[in-house]
RNA sequence: GGAGUCGUGGUGUAGCCCGGUUAACACGCCCGCCUGUCACGCGGGAGACCGCGGGUUCGAAUCCCGUCGACUCCGCCA
């Protein structure tokens, strides 16, 4: 290769040298008698000027257009005072063409790289090849190269082994659905592109791996969202003879060590909290603590209340819940309307607001209110304040009055307090009980062991029992998820059957992880992490699509490949497949 | 499965409410001029039957219905 340096990374130290560069035109600037070209490369661009006197270059750099690909030798030279451009990086410096060459032409694009923006995600998508040469694609990708690198980096130095789990499995038809793969040599049998390396990783622990960590691809056919894709990238990881607090320190040290890498060094703290705690005081099991605005319990205040909706309510076991946001006193009416009606869409009834206003309290049930519950408002409030209170049956509760508190923090364009707040959710429930199958359900991973002391009321109330579970949470983004595993096969096989599942359909299902659960597992635990999605909150980007090179739409389709598709007869026929 | 927003030259938008000229503007593209530009400038030109199908009407980019696609959200996502 002829090319001696990249175009972003001229400057004042190359004066005078001579320098072969390569790369796209950017934008030409014919002025007749001088010719300037903005030479572009993924490390950004530099000025190139072509004279004249130099007859046959002039004559090249005159017909080349833009996204020409060139190769370009010239002298670095300085640019003359006036010509300085200080929004440049290599804006100090120009190079002075002595020889150019056309590499490839290019016709018009359906877009320009960097001047056009708000281009639309079809027409990106379509063409991504091209939309990847801006600078906040490219930007993108070296960051998520770099997070990746970072977590391989800091397992490799603890002693994980980076081992590759298959992507033709079979199908375990629990959570998500799968993505199926037709076997050609059995007729009527289909693989399954894993949700997760869940079996294998325990498998591998089982093998006694003790510790294994993957940058691993796992595929749910679910309809998607800005932060969900139906393939995605998670760091997966797993190690023997760990406690939950033993995960979380490797986790975090994991975590810091990414940030470091990327030029964020953490020093804020990774809280703990119990699930049970995080819903009663957010409504959310992943909630955005860099605001404030905890759920505040006014069930005292309201305890003899003559207030027929609140009475009702706690004399039915429910429970009535506040939040106050500051300076919301000056909320229109409209505004506070719309919260209202977003409240009655996750659920609520209703919703009571109070304002405190230049020392009066104000409200919409003002009239029902004592003069005691009054005055108890009051002292919970400060000047200029607006408190929203919502009653109903305590989880239902919870649930609207997060996605109120979520909404709250949209309308009162409130600032966060910190960059980066990082919360681990622990204690979550085992089981959930779903009454329309009339059986128990994982509540977040099947192979999750239960706390210790909990196993005696497996047999007794199974809903209280606590799990080894855990989530960790990153400015309101679930970030990661893992739990300490069952590592005994008859405690694993009591759960599944809570789950309705027979000893045989259990066997058929999971049986290689049972299987090796009772020769000789070792205790052990791990988590899965996405990695699209914190490389997105490191990228300052709001979907993950952004950080992933070649995403789907949607409706799970690729515009640039235009998958899925159909496909020949005869590949049909191999597999065993008819079309209706 | 459901809700909302959007769809107009290559790209991004205006026009649509309140139907009626050759569908406007910017960038890109083509031609010409220009020796210090950097969103170069100036002059000229080409390029869209307004996502698709149907309906209302003398007449539809515009109103109505359907459909397809994109995005966001709910359901779903162990």
């Amino acid at each position: 290769m002829k090319r001696t340096n990249y175009c972003g990374v001229i400057n004042k130290t190359h004066l005078g040298s001579e320098q072969i560069l390569c790369g796209w035109v950017h934008s030409y600037r014919n002025l007749g008698g001088l010719l300037f070209i903005d030479l572009r490369d993924r490390t950004g661009k530099v000025q190139l000027v072509c004279n004249p006197e130099n007859k046959e270059a002039f004559e090249t750099a005159a017909s080349v257009r833009m996204e020409y690909v060139i190769e370009v030798q010239g002298l670095v030279s300085a640019r003359a005072e006036g010509a300085v451009n200080k929004n440049m990086p290599t804006g100090e410096v120009e190079v002075v063409i002595k020889n150019i060459k056309v590499l490839n032409t290019c016709i018009a694009l359906p877009f320009e790289i960097e001047t056009d923006k708000n281009i639309s995600e079809e027409t990106r998508l379509k063409y991504r090849y091209l939309d990847l040469r801006n600078e906040r694609m490219i930007k993108n990708l070296t960051l998520r190269h770099k997070v990746t690198q970072a977590a391989r980096e800091y397992f490799s130095d603890l002693g994980f082994l980076e081992i590759e789990t298959p992507v033709l499995t079979r199908s375990t038809p629990e959570g998500a659905r799968d993505y199926l793969v037709p076997s050609r040599v059995h007729e009527g049998k289909f693989y399954a592109l894993p949700q997760s390396p869940q079996m294998f990783k325990q498998t591998l622990m089982a093998s006694g791996i003790d510790r294994y960590f993957q940058i691993a691809r796992c595929f749910r056919d679910e309809d998607l969202r800005a932060d969900r894709q139906p393939e995605h990238t998670q760091i997966d990881m797993e190690m023997s003879f760990v406690t939950l607090q033993d995960l979380f320190n490797i986790i975090e040290g994991m975590v810091k060590h990414i940030f470091t890498t990327v030029g964020e060094p953490l020093e804020t703290p990774f809280l703990q909290m119990q699930y049970s705690d995080v819903m009663e005081k957010y409504g959310s099991d992943k909630p955005d603590l860099r605001f404030g605005l905890e759920i505040q319990n006014l069930d005292g205040v309201f305890a003899k209340t003559a207030f027929k909706v609140f009475s009702d309510i706690l004399a039915s076991g429910g429970t009535i819940r506040a939040i106050t946001a500051e300076n919301g006193a000056a909320m229109a009416r409209s505004a506070i309307d719309k919260l209202t009606q977003l409240a009655k869409d996750n659920g609520a009834k209703g919703l009571v607001w109070v304002k405190l206003k230049d020392g009066k309290v104000e409200s919409s049930a003002l009239k029902f209110f004592s003069e005691e519950e009054i005055n108890a408002l009051k002292a919970m409030m400060k000047e200029g304040d607006i408190m929203f209170i919502g009653s109903d049956e305590p989880k239902k509760c919870f649930s609207f009055m997060g996605a109120l508190r979520k909404e709250l923090i949209k309308t009162l364009g409130l600032k966060p307090s910190t960059k980066w707040k990082f919360l681990w959710v622990k204690n979550f429930p085992l089981l959930e009980f779903v009454p329309e199958e009339n059986r128990w359900d994982a509540a977040h991973n099947p192979f999750t062991a239960p706390v210790e002391e909990d196993i005696p009321l497996l047999d007794t109330d199974p809903g209280k029992v606590m799990s080894n579970q855990y989530d960790l949470v990153l400015n309101g983004v679930e970030l990661a998820s893992g739990s300490v595993r069952n590592h005994n096969r008859a405690l694993q096989e009591k759960i599944l059957a809570l789950m309705k599942h027979s000893k045989e359909q259990a066997a058929l299902r999971f049986g290689m992880l049972l299987n090796a659960l009772e020769c000789g597992a070792p205790p052990h635990g791990g988590m899965g992490m996405g990695l699209d999605r914190i490389t997105a909150l490191l990228c300052g980007e709001d979907s993950i699509k952004e950080v992933i090179a070649f995403p789907k739409t949607t409706t799970a389709s690729c515009p640039l490949t235009e998958s899925p598709n159909v496909v020949d007869e005869v590949q049909l026929k191999e597999l065993h497949i008819k079309i209706d």
